[in-house]
DNA sequence: ACAAAAGTGTTACGGTTACACCCATGC
DNA sequence: GCATGGGTGTAACCGTAACACTTTTGT
């Protein structure tokens, strides 16, 4: 007979409860306007039919890490996708069909990567964040602190290219960064500032399609990125 | 017969798997000079007689909030700690008896306020953080994660009094600051910066343990603070 | 009188912000 | 030739960092 006591020698884990673990993934992406996140039409009871997040049960044998992973693998058909823990979620009735913890995970991807079939076959749906609709359970708030610790963190490092194509324009750049903050830059500060961060080359090509003159593409270099320091933005709050 | 398809309409729980939820508290403490935390001896297999964080096993009707207050409390005394999550650590073989993931919570306390009885009755012991043991699992970690984020936290919020007596003096505060970042302030910055924050009272008591002169004693003014913007600590890094 | 810690103000520097005009091109 | 978005530099401002001497009082 084991103890019941922690501090006992003999005290073994056996008369402990075990809970359901659950990954909620906030997606980020954006569309050259807005910071979006990717929802999904819940296909089972209760709240059968409202917006939720994407998320899984943890299996045994994943870690947290690798269940979100494969998550967004279910759901957007891609992988190695940037990803951050954001905070585990434990009220007792959040989830009111059975005792659920869920810890949320955020994720950029490249809006224009996923699979198209997938966001079908799922009723999923691109919501700008601002107008995005009322989730079940607790999943609002998931989708506040993601927002949070996303605009912590791309104040500090150089994460935003995630949520852009391979090759970008200047302005590409800045508006997804407005779209973080919801903030407005000085277009002048704002280059300076990327400039003297030294993170992205210029490239020779233009693109053609949103004015006359056209405008300079540049690409993330992760090589030069890993010896800068990246100071913060704090462009005209 | 449910689905275990989460996409059928007909999907429940019961075939997911449990797990058990532990939470470790990483418990900060600051004796005038160095940055402590509280570890225990671990009293049963395996990694018995090893240090350790101070934790337990999330009850099915609590929260991971209460269960970290009610394992401060059994392990402190202390009621009405001030506690963030960390992060929720998941390596399956992370626990060697059973897979088990942990929610690392810190908190901090007045080192002098807690009960001296417990922390005999659990061996527990108060070590630098700069001089602490290894850990058993991957306590090592949590720690180091719950460092950087009270380095963030204290950065933008006035939390460092909780650290603090009621009643403390600008050297004490600056010595914990300066214990927080594992850094040298200036003086005159320091209090400059403090001053400007509009956030302690200046009171007519002096403290004539230290000097003969004596140095003023201070006392955190949350309702001042509420209505403060608290900037950054920057000071000579 | 002197040792030991407390207390205090000014200047230099660097990063952030504000700000306006010319360029290239397709129509 | 003109409309449209792209591209560029400089000066003011403000917070941070550097810096040294006087005060108090117990011994």
């Amino acid at each position: 007979m084991n103890s019941e006591n922690r501090h006992d020698i003999t005290y073994r884990y056996d008369n402990e409860d075990k809970v359901l673990l659950a990954v909620d993934c906030i997606i980020f992406g954006f569309d050259g306007e807005d910071l979006k996140i990717l929802l999904i039409k819940r296909g089972f009871e209760p709240e059968q039919g409202k917006w939720s997040l994407v998320g899984g049960f943890l299996k045994k044998e994943e870690t947290l890490e690798t269940a979100a992973t494969r998550i967004l693998r279910l759901y957007t058909g891609l992988d190695n996708i940037y990803m951050e823990q954001v905070d585990t979620f434990s009220e007792v009735d959040r989830d009111p069909v059975e005792r659920t913890i869920s810890t949320a995970y955020y994720a950029l991807i490249n809006i224009n990567e996923h699979s198209k079939n997938l966001i079908q076959q799922f009723s999923a749906n691109w919501f700008s964040v601002s107008k995005a609709p009322h989730l079940i359970f607790d999943h609002d708030k998931m989708v506040q602190h993601a927002l949070r610790r996303l605009r912590n963190r791309a104040a500090t490092e150089p994460i935003g290219f995630d949520l852009l194509p391979e090759k970008f324009t200047m302005r590409q750049l800045q508006k997804l960064y407005e779209a973080i903050w919801d903030t407005k830059f000085d277009k002048r500060n704002f280059v300076n500032k990327i400039n003297s961060q030294n993170i992205i080359d210029k490239l020779d090509e233009k693109d053609m399609t949103t004015s006359r003159k056209g405008s300079y593409l540049y690409q993330f270099n992760a090589e030069k990125s890993k010896t800068q320091d990246i100071r913060p933005f704090g462009l005209k709050i």
